[in-house]
DNA sequence: ATAGGTGCAAACAGTTTGCATGTAT
DNA sequence: ATACATGCAAACTGTTTGCACCTAT
């Protein structure tokens, strides 16, 4: 990440932006409206750039490609909208894990993923969802 | 799933004798000890006639390909061995995943994965890690 | 000027589908 | 006999890599 270019100043900004971690897709449809003519390629390798230098974090789903968020975010889980599909941060944890724990095993590390519908879903459900992520038209 | 064939028969003894979520590739591997011929698609084809039949659930870790255990076991959740790459289910679950949830989301469901060392692994660190899964050699 | 970055196309891995052959019923 | 299952190869999706061209420094 040596040089400066449009391309990854896109890419940063629509990161540091969203406030929510977003695909590669979707980083780059949002990125194409500063940069036209952006490949999917750039993408990718600007987000690897960017996780191996620490200012992204991956956010992986089960089931879900990856998806990128700033690094340097408090502790913190994720929502995954089952009606919108958007996947949103939730801060706060919870005790008892290492209760979970067999006997022998060391656990470093925990991901808890919470699945239902988001605030937006939830006032309008007999409505149409807005798919604000995926396949999201303009 | 009609028909009792030998594939779908090994492709079941796997499953019920393994104990762990398999990927579709350890199903494979094991499955062609009874059936030489077996090919991945019919893993595949079998797999996901099994789920949507309810014999089997897919248990889908961040970042990694699918996994399949039988279905019916109790509320559950996984330990991901850092060291050995196996996937272990730990039972019991933690109370206070509902002070997670921001105001106006609804939960349906969750998913607590652990990240760690196996009591195999915890008790050999020093030595060479055994590969219980992924790349196995016979 | 030159190392580094970009974009296209091809390569890849995992999964699904089409189609001709094989087989349980 | 026949519908269902299998296996190969091809299609597909998401991601990475090779390579020639371009550009920030």
């Amino acid at each position: 990440m040596a040089r400066r270019t449009a391309q990854r100043a896109a890419i940063r900004k629509v990161l540091e932006e969203a406030g929510r971690p977003l695909s590669p897709a979707e980083i780059l449809q949002a990125s194409q409206l500063f940069v036209p003519g952006l490949g999917l390629t750039t993408v990718y390798r600007t987000v690897n750039a960017l996780v191996d230098e620490g200012w992204l974090v991956a956010v992986e789903l089960p089931g879900e490609a990856a998806r990128y968020e700033l690094a340097g975010k408090a502790h913190h889980h994720h929502f995954h909208c089952r009606c919108c599909g958007a996947v949103f941060n939730v801060s706060g944890c919870t005790d008892g894990l290492e209760d979970l724990l067999p006997k022998g095993f060391e656990m470093e590390d925990h991901a808890i993923v919470l699945y239902g519908a988001c605030e937006a879903c939830c006032s309008k459900l007999s409505g149409s969802p807005t798919p604000v992520e995926s396949s999201a038209n303009a």
